[in-house]
RNA sequence: GCCCAGGUGGCGAAACUGGCAAACGCACGAGACUCAAAAUCUCGCGUCCGCAAGGACUUGCGGGUUCGAUCCCCGCCCUGGGCACCA
């Protein structure tokens, strides 16, 4: 019977995971100092929106990467900042409270305690001194406050704009409320309606905004992301083109090209059918039938109308013309739905042989088809099937023909300059961003409406304008925002006069309170001003930002946005907020989207309760490329698991037996481990540091190797995965504090520069054999070792090598 | 339609700058331990030929460049994601 001190000790991770859960927080391990730290890293992850369900799957692989990341941060040295917050305001709180008749007041709490709990759980480094809750007055006391500088500065404005609006419900709604034209909740047809709403001018800062993605110094961002958000400004080149109108009017209808190029086959003009000069145009014979399209146009909802398929064209003749400046002919004017009132300049002159949305309308309604690009070596002459809208030469475009595309736009539109008729220009996709939504889960703008002041921002002393605790949130057949409702709040004396005055009762988008959060985690215990400048300058810009692509577009373009103005505004001193930002992959289910209809929904804390929080942090990280998701199956967790009962029974070994002597071999494992997993983790690619550890693992337990030093090693380099596991071995092997207070082993290259290598002896690019040669050896040297070589002399026979290709240290090719 | 990322064993994947394809893991098979099972340990595991040594073939398909291609070029097919009547 051996004593009971050898008795091998199971690995029990829910056992663990409890201790060091509970010893973390008592010895505030995970707080760093905010005001004192020497080598601040400020680790970010996308703050959640709290729903119901909880957690899933896919928010914890993003925050195992980045706390995997912060982690092995922490081990290099850096006082690492690593919070988490709720992004609780919005729609979606709001839809699902009035789904199941609870009040978001009460439901979001709740689900924030869920949140906070499993966050808990799954072992994040997090601080929980600083936590940001959007919904809370103390935070958006200074998101209101971030509006009012936006405004103050001129960059917020008001004006009406086109919403969704259900007629049966009477109320307005989201594009993702809209389903197939109908309204979601009741099925009526959904139809527009113009609302005055408040804007940001992002548009104003889409030079800037653009231009930086490319600066190196300013912005280092994964290249998709980066891709998504030039497309998202998309920038474009052209001119404005005045057609007069053919009456002899002054009146003149200017449109927007990117191919002035293909003006000569401008055969018709089409107008948004919301276009000014459409009344100027029109004539009486058409004027009926113009009158049923315009009305119909309006009545149709935002999505349908912008959405595209193979949808028909649509269109009516005004019966008015207008005169191309190019040919001097003159061409009919018609309007279309789909040419966009809110791009260019809501007027387009139609090209219908070089574009195929202009191809449509002419086939559509026998409008003429003129050729003026022809592909090098094809016949100009021959009718069209489609639009051409691929490269050639110029032709039926008098003087300019031959010209390539290019140099055909720069000569056409200097050619039309001269006589006063084109200018050249650019134009964005991107478009003001509008803030206002009738809702009641928001923040309220902090506008007061006076008869006699106008508009007029509540100050910022008398900031937060508390959302009302009103019982019916409810949008309802009144037609009037909820908080309207409420006069005790709505009234209020106007801030300048003093008169009796309303307040603006829309809220704001969710997306300006996490365009700003970030700027707001160190400093949640001020309560005076909205981050402190030298925290902030300690500690921001973000040096890693870790999230979805989903988010790619508005909530990474809002955000450098916001953090542009405050900078411009002299709130900070600098202008992007994000250094490096990298986006991860999603996590699939056996190899098919998750989906509850399909039942695949993957419930973290089934698992964690099953095979603990570090096994499966482990897989999520093991399972894929983080950059680029994975495919999560079940029994994919018995490889980590197996793993990590395998480090926890070394640690167990170390502890009871003396080191015996080192093998080379287990040597070199050691120092390329060491190498390997840091350089993997620096750059994410956790998978494959993960292997890393298995093949040491491996070697160790081979070369039946249990000396302390290495598994000590191991011990660390474990840590950034499995916290709560590499704490208890920490602790079993006898070492002070915790293992995160350790510094990652560097490795010795000298230990990995061995004396001789091993060459691969290729024969006409065959791999045939391997010989081993000095490190560094000399074509010669290695040829004649290859030569020497049975196996590679049976490939060579008696010829003379025709060609020898020597990479050295690495491969040798007899070419025969 | 446009843009981006991919396509490699039964499965998840690896291969860093054009240089040993399949590391690591799952599943599976055989064996050891066990009364038995589980757990654990050992070995095997791309396909074909071969008792074996060994050989031939193999990274979605078809071409090309190269001494040498999963990697570069051209043309296709398929999957995932984003944008989408943006002139």
């Amino acid at each position: 019977m051996p004593p009971e001190s050898t008795t091998p000790v199971a690995y029990d991770p829910q056992a663990v995971e409890a201790k060091w859960a509970q010893r973390w927080a008592d010895a505030r391990t995970n707080e760093a100092d905010l005001d004192g730290a020497c080598r601040p890293f400020y680790n970010l992850m996308m703050f959640p929106y709290p729903s119901a369900e909880g957690l899933h799957v896919g928010n914890l692989f993003a925050f195992t990467g980045a706390d995997t990341y912060g982690r092995f941060k922490r081990l290099q040295g850096f006082d690492v900042f690593e919070p988490i917050g709720f992004d609780a305001f919005g729609i979606h709180s709001e839809n699902y409270a009035i789904k199941v008749g609870v009040h978001p007041r009460e439901l979001i709490p709740r689900n924030i305690a869920n949140f906070r709990r499993q966050l808990m759980r799954f072992g994040g480094m997090f601080d929980w001194r600083h936590v940001v809750d959007t919904t809370d007055p103390a935070y958006y006391r200074w998101t209101q406050w971030v509006f009012l500088q936006l405004f103050k500065a001129g960059k917020a404005y008001k004006k009406p704009a086109n919403v969704n609006w259900c007629p049966s419900c009477k109320t307005v709604l989201a594009n993702e409320q809209v389903e197939h034209g109908l309204c979601e909740r009741c099925g009526s047809e959904v139809a527009q309606r113009t609302l005055e709403q408040w804007f940001f001018r992002i548009t104003d800062y889409a030079e800037r905004l653009l231009a930086n993605l490319s600066d190196p110094a300013k912005m280092d961002w994964s290249a998709s992301t980066v891709m998504a958000q030039q497309n998202w400004l998309g920038r474009s080149e052209g001119a404005e083109v005045r057609f007069p109108l053919a009456d002899g009017r002054a009146d003149a209808i200017t449109v927007y090209t990117t191919r002035p190029d293909t003006i000569f086959g401008a055969t018709f003009m089409v107008l948004a059918p919301e276009h000014p000069l459409v009344d100027a145009l029109v004539t009486d014979a058409q004027r009926a039938a113009v009158d049923a399209y315009r009305q119909a146009a309006a009545a149709r909802d935002l999505v349908a109308r912008r959405t595209v398929g193979d949808r028909e064209k649509t269109g009516v003749f005004t019966g008015g013309y207008a005169t191309n400046p190019a040919t001097g002919a003159p061409i009919p004017v018609w309007i279309a739905e789909y040419v966009l009132m809110d791009y260019g300049t809501g007027a387009i002159m139609a090209v219908p042989a070089h574009d195929e949305r202009d191809f449509a309308f002419a086939a559509a309604f026998g409008l003429p088809v003129t050729r003026v690009i022809a592909a090098p070596g094809t016949d100009a002459g021959t009718p069209l099937a489609e639009a051409y809208v691929g490269d050639g030469v110029l032709v039926h475009s008098g003087r300019f023909d031959g010209l390539g595309v290019e140099e055909g736009k720069r000569a056409i539109v200097g050619w039309l300059a001269e006589r006063g008729a084109a200018t050249p220009t650019e134009r964005w996709r991107l478009r003001d961003w509008c803030i206002s939504r009738q809702r009641y889960w928001g923040p309220p703008i902090p506008i007061v409406y006076c008869d006699a002041c106008g508009a007029v921002p509540v100050p910022e002393a008398d900031l937060p304008v508390e959302l009302p605790n009103i019982p019916d949130f409810r949008p309802d057949d009144s037609g009037v925002s909820p908080l309207a409702r409420h006069e005790e709040w709505y009234f209020t004396p106007c801030p300048s006069c003093g008169a009796r005055a309303r307040r603006e009762t829309d809220v704001s988008d969710t997306f300006l309170d996490s365009a700003w959060y970030f700027l707001r985690y160190p400093s949640t215990d001020v309560a005076d001003r909205p981050f402190d400048a030298a925290r902030t300058a300690r500690w921001l810009p973000v040096a890693s930002y870790i999230g979805g692509n989903e988010h790619a577009v508005l909530h990474l373009l809002y955000s450098r946005f916001i953090t542009m103005v405050l900078h411009d505004l002299g709130h900070c001193a600098f202008e992007e907020p994000f250094r490096v930002f990298r986006a991860h992959g999603l996590i699939i289910r056996d190899g098919a989207k998750m989906s509850k209809s399909r039942g695949n929904v993957i419930v973290p804390d089934e698992f964690i309760a099953r095979w603990g929080a570090d096994t499966f942090r482990m897989y999520l990280m093991f399972l894929g490329p983080f950059q680029e998701g994975g495919d999560f199956r079940s029994d994919g967790l018995a490889g980590p698991r197996r793993f990590l009962d395998k480090v926890w029974a070394l640690v167990g070994d170390a502890a009871a037996e003396p080191a015996g002597e080192i093998r080379r071999e287990v040597l070199v494992k050691q120092h390329q481990t060491r190498k390997k997993v840091a350089e993997d983790l620096e750059a994410l690619h956790y998978n494959t540091a993960i292997a890393a550890l298995m093949e040491f693992v491996n070697v160790l337990r081979e070369a039946n190797c249990h000396d302390r030093a290495l598994v000590r090693d191991l011990v660390i380099m474990v840590a950034p995965f499995a916290p709560h596991l590499a704490e208890e071995c920490w602790e079993r092997l006898g070492e002070a504090g915790s293992v995160f207070g350790a510094r990652w082993p560097a490795h010795d290259p000298a230990v990995l520069s061995a004396a001789t290598v091993e060459v691969v002896v290729q024969v006409g690019g065959k791999t045939r054999s391997r010989v081993q040669v000095a490190r560094d050896a000399g074509e010669a040297e290695v040829l004649a070792a290859a030569l020497a070589d049975e196996q590679t002399r049976r490939f060579v026979g008696d010829a003379t090598p025709r060609k020898v290709v020597h990479v050295p240290n690495r491969l040798l090719n007899i070419v025969v």
